[in-house]
DNA sequence: TGATCAATATACCATTCTGTTATGAAGCTG
DNA sequence: CAGCTTCATAACAGAATGGTATATTGATCA
């Protein structure tokens, strides 16, 4: 016993609006329109849908319980069509967003907050990896952007990146840590201190060997690795370790106020956080609006960045 | 932007069964007839919905989240068919049933009990009236049948009425009252007892006053009146009152043992308890295998009347 | 890199459905 | 009972649906 769906959405009107007239005015059909297909229904039903010769038009049992599955149709087309008009307006859907541990945990996810704040229908689905596994993700279209650090130079093919912080890196510690008082630092002074290594295939491992090699500290002494953000900053905050992290990392934790950088200087690499995104990936406004939001909070946090160090130097 | 149901449906099938052949061949359709479908849903969007030129068919994060709509136009669908199939079998729906206190909580409950067990997937709707407010209600189609008690001579047209139980009343008292000892009663034994009313507008009230009048009992004492059958019983238990009962009433708190019948003849009324519907009411089968097994479960305890009475003359 | 295979898209046609206007039939109201 | 309102039906135009036949396009493998 198959149904016209069309059918069992007018019935609803109808019953819903109490009568073949209102219901058909309703839907925006003339009332011969609905008055036909109410008599198809019931053809095919086998069974009085209305109590016919009743002027206030009194659906039957049976006609109440197709309204009611007309009803859930009628509201699934509805909410089809507001889908795709949210997600025209970006209003709607669900962004898949990629990225390298640290960053989301540090600064991401509070800027998810703020996106999830101004756009209610949205959702996020977010996963971590470092950039390989996040460009084979892209490529698969199993998310639709990741924030991820790119060496400036190597521009992929078929990829479009979008920088939105330059790397810059410093040496982190606990607060209070013996060196923080120093002014001025040699590579000497950070002898004899454990050093916490981060996430393997992070770039930022790379990055602490080479340093530590430049440094003239080959054998230095790596107590901790692998840790999440979170689980790092614990560790560091309660032993005086030292680590390298980006420095607008350091940054987001200054509240907290557990974790410094050390006034030394170190390489930095030539490579910059931004949004990387597939070329050619289908169109979804959602993903391009959160990737709006991300780069217009990174400017804002930029100018904090501005702001504080003047204020630090002001402050001298 | 209106989109139209049955493509949606469509969408949800193909995308379901993970290519356009496999989504036809699941609606029983051909593929050429759902490939165009799926054109024309695309244009209508303006989106696409499909990652075109990938062999394993992918959807597009939009034609994922349209799918999930139609997927519940679909259920929707099937559900309104299995309600027909379920409507014409009488095993699906709602039975509104309306009946008189005393008899709906004393058999008609747990016989309903006994009906939904039997089918899973019937709703009962209960009401409460004495015979008058019911016959409304069955006018005025608020209930598909009534289980009341009507006079034997009276028949109501339009109104179709089988009868389930001949009228028997007896004079009723708590397990253990000084008069249940008793072989034979007269009237004058009863004098100074207390007798419980029941509801107003109940048949069972004027039989009490005739009953009583007739005994030659005309200043009878009613100490308490107008209570639900198990207020009733609750207050027989506690206390030495009297009342009427009808006598299958009584029958169903045998197994209690908290009240018991006099062996006091009494007038009894030409009534009968039955079940009354509309003659030309909109056509409910489930109401009519609701009433079929009221009227089995009632045969039922006839018999089992008769054995327990059998037993008792036996027993003696 | 072609050749081949499998799946999708398109063309074309018959049929059904949908929607409209015009009009008849039936119930409610005063 | 007349008049009003509402629903049902008739007739027709246009749109849609569904089918068969066939072209096109990725994917696979030698």
């Amino acid at each position: 016993m198959k149904l016209n769906e069309r059918h069992l959405m007018l019935l609803a009107a109808v019953v819903d609006a109490g009568g073949v007239s209102e219901g058909a005015a309703l839907l925006g059909l003339t009332q011969p329109a609905v008055s036909r297909a109410l008599v198809m229904l019931e053809a095919r039903v086998g069974e009085p849908l209305f109590q016919r010769g009743r002027r206030p038009l009194r659906p039957t049992p049976l006609g109440a319980q197709l309204a009611a599955h007309g009803r859930t149709i009628l509201a699934a087309s509805r909410e089809a069509s507001s889908t795709v008009s949210g997600f025209v307006r970006g209003t709607k859907g669900t962004v898949r967003v990629g990225g390298v541990p640290f960053f989301i945990d540090a600064m991401i996810s509070t800027m998810i907050a703020g996106f999830l704040t101004l756009e209610p229908d949205v959702n996020v689905r977010l996963s971590y990896g470092n950039t390989p596994e996040m460009a084979k993700a892209l490529e698969g279209d199993q998310i639709d952007l990741a924030i991820v650090p790119i060496g400036l130079t190597d521009a992929t093919p078929g990829f479009d990146f979008t920088e939105i912080l330059p790397g810059r890196n410093v040496v982190a510690c606990r607060a209070g840590h013996p060196l923080a008082r120093q002014r001025r630092l040699q590579a000497a002074d950070l002898k004899g201190f454990p050093w916490v290594a981060p996430l393997p295939g992070s770039p930022l491992l790379t990055d602490l060997h080479s340093i530590l090699v430049g440094m003239g500290l080959p054998e230095f002494d790596i107590r901790f690795s692998g840790g999440s953000l979170m689980a790092v900053l614990n560790y560091m905050a309660g032993s005086d370790a030292l680590t390298i992290l980006p420095f607008s990392v350091v940054f987001s934790q200054r509240l907290e106020n557990r974790i410094a950088s050390l006034p030394f200087d170190i390489p930095q690499p030539q490579r910059a956080l931004g949004i990387l995104r597939r070329r050619n990936a289908p169109k979804n406004p959602v993903a391009e609006r959160f990737a709006a939001h991300i780069v217009q909070s990174f400017d804002e946090l930029k100018h904090l960045i501005k702001r504080h160090e003047n204020a630090v130097v002001w402050g001298r």
